[in-house]
DNA sequence: GATCTGACCACCG
DNA sequence: CCGGTGGCCAGAT
């Protein structure tokens, strides 16, 4: 049985549908981890570059890339966001309004 | 098992 | 929006 915590977060992230994101704390929530916004970007780094999980989709609570150990996985980041038409703002931040992802609402976009 | 670290967040000013 | 503070907790050492 492999609920472990990072299969449940696997999961939610998982659930995010392309060209929406979703935040840190908002994944934590939805996996049933109230306060524990940390362990999802543990997940996620513990994570295969190749996954099937998006884990691109995954931004922090001002909607901009988390910055990360290697600089250079923040471009390759943005980069799959924009393929996904959505647009980041001269401070390379994103409208969460916009984007964030609701669990009721699944489709309507871009 | 104590200590440190971290792809974070809410809260306050 | 920005920066600092406290909190929360699974891994790594």
């Amino acid at each position: 049985m492999p609920s472990t915590l990072h299969e449940k977060i696997y999961a939610v992230v998982r659930r995010v549908p392309r060209g929406r994101v979703a935040t840190y704390g908002q994944v934590a929530m939805m996996a049933g981890f109230p306060r524990h916004a940390r362990h999802v970007g543990f997940a996620l780094r513990a994570l295969p570059e190749r996954s099937k999980v998006p884990w691109h989709r995954i931004l922090n609570s001002r909607g901009e890339v988390s910055p990360r150990a290697v600089p250079s996985f923040d471009e390759i980041q943005r980069q799959l966001l924009e393929e996904e038409g959505i647009e980041f703002s001269p401070a390379g931040r994103i409208d969460l309004e916009r984007y964030r992802w609701e669990d009721d609402v699944d489709d309507f976009e871009i």
